[in-house]
DNA sequence: CCAAAAGTGTTTTAATTACACCCATGA
DNA sequence: TCATGGGTGTAATTAAAACACTTTTGG
């Protein structure tokens, strides 16, 4: 392992989707230093680390990804840089990371992204999870740690953006069979919006890519709902097509 | 001026648009030393300047345009971060970022903007335009300096991403008063298809922030075209209505 | 009068919106 | 039998796509 670069970091916003508590969440870092100091969020913050010198920042996020959740193949998309030389404020915050990282930080510029990955894919037996990550709600995320609500906004704004411009495979979220509910509801917390029912499904009952697997629920205390799967290569095949340009 | 953070630089992508030769350029940098090393492009780079300590990435890249052009008020979005460790090659790109700035650099992550500016409002007599700075057609501009090629197409995307969406008022890259014509040949330029003239005018006539001048160009060896101009008012107040969600 | 770009409408097709009732299941 | 969410269709409106000729000007 090589040194640290003590002006660059990296941050990982991932995001889950709470299915019963329908809510788009997000894994933060509590910091179990502080429980005086800073109360409520301010000792939350998203994983991150700051960048070994001889390391390119994607991979560098993936390895924040990958050893705090044991998770390979993840959606991981940097959408943005934050470096106001104050978003480390002096004092506290500033302290935490130099006794974190054991190194004198002076300004640091944060290379974010953002991940999708599904909530129960995680082991909640894992040390990691059980003891410093948790999930939270989105909309209860004000007041995180250093700039990382204003982060989190950014994130927030990008993931839409992408969903809208289907750059983003959401279903990265989703349990592998899903029930056109369950989709509906994930276009609807990510984007904020309240959409049709039966437009939604006549709409994306056209997509090829997403398949009916001639399954239902079961034990459910409703009339049962088929199932569906998301076919990557089908997906990617769809993408090619530009599709509508100038919206 | 405090010191430079020898790990943190700003690039900008400054996008004109050259309605006579129906091209999308960019302004470029030429580096007059290297003559010899760096035949063609290789010589060329987006302006751009490493990171005062204590200044913002926003106000960095705005102060190199401002400082380049002598341009204020000027369109300008972050839309990528660049940190490959060998993005900067060892040796000849390494001594010329070092001279340059007077410090050492070991790995340089750079924080990429673009910018939109009017070609006609740089004054062609400034001395930094005369001497140092040139207009490139963007189909020409593979092999330029450092990883500063790859940047450009992740800028052109960005743009076609921002345009399509509507986040962007790429008339700044317009005159003040333009045709229909010229309208239509900037979103071909930038989206790089071809639309049609019909669809495109009765599309774009709805959008009530392109309004028509009531004059007409003269001197022009054919049927003289209505002028429109841009009414950043109404434009702003069309994109509150968050508009067509769920694409 | 010629070249060059401006300007103009209709038809067909596809996408979007709004909207209300019955169905299958477990408790 | 009741509560719960699943599932379905139509009509009206709006947007998208395809397509060709006449007009005005300067040279």
């Amino acid at each position: 392992m090589s040194e640290y670069n003590p002006s660059l970091s990296v941050d990982c916003v991932i995001f889950g989707l709470d299915l019963n508590e329908q809510a788009l969440k997000i894994l933060v870092y509590e910091r179990d230093i502080f429980h005086n100091e800073y109360p409520g969020n301010k000792n939350l913050k998203f994983p991150g680390s700051l960048v070994a010198e001889d390391k390119n920042l994607d991979d560098s996020a993936y390895q924040v990804l990958n050893e705090l959740t044991g998770l390979k193949n993840v959606c991981l998309k940097q959408f943005h840089a934050f470096g106001n030389p104050d978003r480390i404020k002096n004092g506290e915050e500033k302290e935490w990371v130099e006794r974190h990282y054991g190194v004198n930080i002076h300004r640091v510029v944060t290379v974010a992204y953002y991940a999708l990955i599904r909530i129960d894919k995680l082991n909640p037996d894992q040390s990691m999870i059980k003891d410093k990550l948790r999930w939270i709600n989105v909309d209860n995320a004000n007041n995180l740690a250093f700039d990382h609500s204003h982060i989190l906004e950014h994130a927030r704004e990008a993931l839409q953006m992408d969903m809208i411009l289907q750059n983003v495979i959401a279903f990265e979220l989703l349990p592998e069979k899903f029930t056109f509910m369950q989709l509906q509801s994930m276009y609807e917390l990510i984007l904020g919006t309240n959409l049709d029912k039966r437009n939604f499904r006549k709409k994306m009952s056209k997509a090829d890519y997403i398949v009916p697997l001639g399954e239902k629920q079961n034990g459910v205390a409703h009339k049962p709902a088929m199932l569906y799967a998301f076919d990557r290569k089908k997906f990617e095949k769809s993408r090619e097509t530009i599709s509508t340009f100038f919206v």
